[in-house]
DNA sequence: CCTAGAACG
DNA sequence: CGTTATAGG
């Protein structure tokens, strides 16, 4: 016998603008065992009782301390999580709201929220300090993962194109952040160093995209100008159990709640009881 | 054989906003042949061409200079002014946007934005300068035109509630910028000493209000707890031809598109021929 | 082109 | 409780 878990990650732009625009119908009726979330945007006593705990999930909230109104993350489950944690560790950025991680039984599942930058700006230096730190973190992560006989997702905005199929127009964006060699060169290190898969791309070798993100800017949204930047990204056990890797592009709702859509993957995975 | 001018006076809050929610209905439906606007808090660059050069219509735009998005007044006439001028001669608020002046054949029409401020702030202590430097201006209006054998008007928003029929609730307003003592005893000063008249209260003496600015807050619209601040002000001689003075309440618009309301008042007056 | 805080009223 | 500018994306 064997069961399924669903995992789901979204960078929901302002949970507040996204919850009366179609997330919480979205939650509603997703079938996700856990759900990601980044860009929250908002502290838990901003947010609408229905939106900070919605009927049947248990939901770890880590807000930026630093910054109001920016960055956030969170992680919904429906099972109790056996331990949660903010933050991995780092003195400059477990505040910022970009990371917080969950046990459940044989399996840690993070949400990760990666900084944007812009070549040559303050931001892009932070970004960069951030790879540097977190891939310490991802390594730690495996050695425990391995001591504890326990699988680990690390899903979330990126904000890196790995490949030239991932984004729209490759060759235009060579010197712009989110696709500049070095951070290409940073995911293959996680990637190929670390052992970690890129589960979607697994899944979907040959495909171009599937994008996660559209700027609002003009039609890129319509004219599917997107980029490829929010992951679910696993242990090689766990993905090699990964079936199905879809994006709902069209958030599974009429409207757009958010400039990214969910990115959801599905395991034939059971889990250990306890 | 006599005719008539009719001159208006509103804060518009905001014309961007206020153009798409009835403002460009309600130019196109008055009769006045001047209105004068404050807290424009646009550049005419920023209005579309509709607003800028409505038809039939002279403008004199004095946005802010000094900060982007703040203050801003404008004269519109039907008539061409004889001479349009910006600023009072004050070093420092004639960048501001707060004061513009036109001459017609017979009489000068002047925008005015008093600063609005709250008590113990800087905001206050520019209120109180500029005050202080109006006070000499309107002395010296009064002086050219009684050589000039011309009338004055003055009107906008002034920001300050002259008696207690001039605000719903004078007693717990007494120490709140806009109702100070020393507030109502600078437009006392204007009035009794400068020899200018409050056309409207001259018009409606022994009337509570009229009312011409309600906060957005709470309920004050439709409780009609709100503070007559915008007048129309003129010399003596004028306001002797005043016949009718009125706050537009509703806009004559279905919906609110200010949080003040248009104040008109109506003259049985025949400009000279030039 | 959006989200959000913040200044100002 | 609005309008606007600005940072951030």
């Amino acid at each position: 016998m064997s069961s399924q878990v669903i995992i789901t990650t979204v960078n929901v732009n302002g949970l507040r603008a996204a919850s009366g625009k179609g997330y919480v119908e979205w939650l509603a009726q997703t079938e996700a065992d856990v759900v990601c979330l980044q860009e929250v945007r908002a502290e838990p006593g901003q947010l609408a009782a229905e939106v900070v705990e919605p009927a049947g999930w248990h939901v770890l909230w880590a807000p930026s301390t630093t910054a109001k109104g920016r960055a956030g993350v969170a992680v919904l489950s429906r099972q109790e999580p056996q331990r949660m944690k903010v933050g991995f560790g780092s003195d400059e950025f477990d505040g910022s709201g970009r990371y917080a991680e969950i046990d459940l039984p044989g399996v840690t599942v993070a949400s990760l929220y990666l900084p944007s930058g812009e070549v040559g700006t303050p931001r892009q230096d932070e970004k960069e300090r951030f790879m540097a730190e977190f891939l310490d973190h991802l390594k730690r992560l495996r050695e425990r993962a391995a001591e504890q006989g326990r699988e680990v997702v690390v899903c979330g905005d990126w904000n890196i194109a790995h490949r030239e199929a991932d984004l729209k127009n490759w060759k235009a964006n060579q010197k712009k952040a989110g696709f500049l060699p070095e951070e290409r060169a940073w995911l293959s290190r996680v990637l190929d160093e670390l052992g970690y898969v890129d589960t979607v791309r697994s899944l979907h070798p040959d495909a171009v995209g599937p994008y996660s993100w559209w700027s609002y800017r003009g039609r890129a949204f319509d004219q599917d100008s997107g980029w490829r930047i929010d992951y679910v990204v696993t242990t090689p056990g766990l993905a090699a159990r990964a079936t199905t890797g879809v994006v709902e592009r069209a958030n599974s709702h009429p409207e757009r709640w958010s400039d990214h859509a969910p990115v959801t993957v599905t395991f034939d995975w059971t889990p250990p009881l306890s």
